[in-house]
DNA sequence: GCAAAAGTGTTTGGTCTACACCCATGA
DNA sequence: TCATGGGTGTAGACCAAACACTTTTGC
């Protein structure tokens, strides 16, 4: 009687082939590790001869896109917790040779300490961004990769996002070093610590870090939540 | 033999349901019609009781997200080009609460004249954005009309997006104002015309308008393409 | 001549950039 | 005592915001 629910509109049995395109979910997951930017791949040598992919699985009915993205994360890579954001619903109809595959597309920032206490290794590869022009990915997941690093940099420009890359206390200098390694530029250190400071998004704490020769002030994110500001 | 192509997964004969979600794509079309921003929504007694819903309807497989999109707007409209973009996916299990149907969304606009001429309005009615609060809408229409809103004036700020929405030759005032109907605020006339050249947005046509009082020179935009602004 | 919209500059405060030297510590 | 990274200020250019009067035409 209604169109939706006439569930042979989507089924043909006689062909035994779906009418519509199936919806899957694919997670771009960056982090920095030993001052990279890296980024979590899949590697299943059975399912995809040896190339890389980003973790990624059809998506499940009756639950929201948030669920499917944690069980895909959990599944596929350990990792419990990620700052995520929807990236671009990919939909090209050759993407994937064997089916119409429709990719709902995430990015994710995970902080190293965080990856390196839940992450199952036997899963996934850390791999620097740099790297990923001489790999060999499947699908079209190189571009969504590079279409996710976009997102990153104009992120980070225009936002607190480097607060789910950093450790909770960070010397500023560590901060700047992140800024540099995602925008891949050189920045001036006094013009830098202006910015931050007049823009409110850290704050001093009253420990010192003594690794260094110099010992450091840390500074820890003011603001928990994501907060978009309208210059940097 | 391949997990994607085993359609038993997607499909249990005996209970005769899906296991995925369904991908459908809508459309939120926004136009300036007197002055005022309007969107072209589709009125359908039938299927959506008396209610507003934006364009819309299940992916066709083996279509890329453009063609549906083309597709959809030309059926359920008559319109034959707009200016379009991706806008997000919505994926919640109870927005429609007959099915899982997923919601790969685009905004998009559409210039008056353009409207006016290919507009089927037997299907679509033309409403004021502001009236849109004491409407009723099926499923979340609303509020991705709402997301498609707060993108609008973004895109407004940082882009000749405004192309899109105003006839080829223009006043000055026009784009104004068209900036004013989207952002909901007064401008000053002097500053505004200082940022729009300044960014090499507009250049003079030898045209006037002499439909006012005063003769008004014409202005068209120099891009065609869409262009992104550092500043506005 | 008057109503209506067009057209036009200046000042002020704030922000961005470029740039160089001293400091605290560990080795 | 030296090497390493930490910490700090200023001057000049550019940009953004506030603000009011004169001009041209139709009626």
């Amino acid at each position: 009687m209604d169109y939706l629910i006439d569930k042979k509109k989507f089924f043909d049995i006689w062909s035994n082939k779906l009418t519509i395109p199936i919806p899957a979910l694919d997670i771009v997951i960056f982090t920095i590790y030993k001052w990279n930017l890296c980024l979590v791949l899949w590697r299943n040598k059975e399912r995809f001869w040896d190339k890389y992919a980003i973790p990624g699985w059809i998506i499940a009915r009756w639950y929201s896109l948030e669920e499917n993205f944690d069980n895909i994360l959990q599944r596929e890579t350990g990792i419990t917790w990620v700052y995520k954001e929807q990236l671009y619903t990919f939909g090209n109809p050759s993407r994937d040779d064997r089916w119409h595959v429709i990719s709902i597309s995430y990015y994710a920032f995970v902080k190293v300490e965080s990856l390196l206490k839940t992450a199952d290794f036997t899963k996934i590869d850390l791999v620097k961004y740099d790297d990923i022009e001489n790999l060999d990915f499947v699908y079209d997941h190189k571009s969504i990769i590079k279409y996710a690093k976009q997102r990153l940099e104009w992120k980070l420009e225009y936002t607190n996002i480097s607060k789910d890359l950093l450790p909770k206390n960070f010397r500023i200098s560590q901060l700047q070093l992140t800024y540099e390694i995602v925008l891949w530029k050189k920045l001036d250190k006094r013009n830098f610590q202006k910015k931050i400071f007049k823009l409110h998004m850290i704050k001093e704490t009253w420990e010192l870090d003594k690794t260094t020769n110099r010992p450091a002030k840390l500074y820890t994110f003011i603001d928990k939540e994501l907060k978009t500001y309208e210059i940097l």
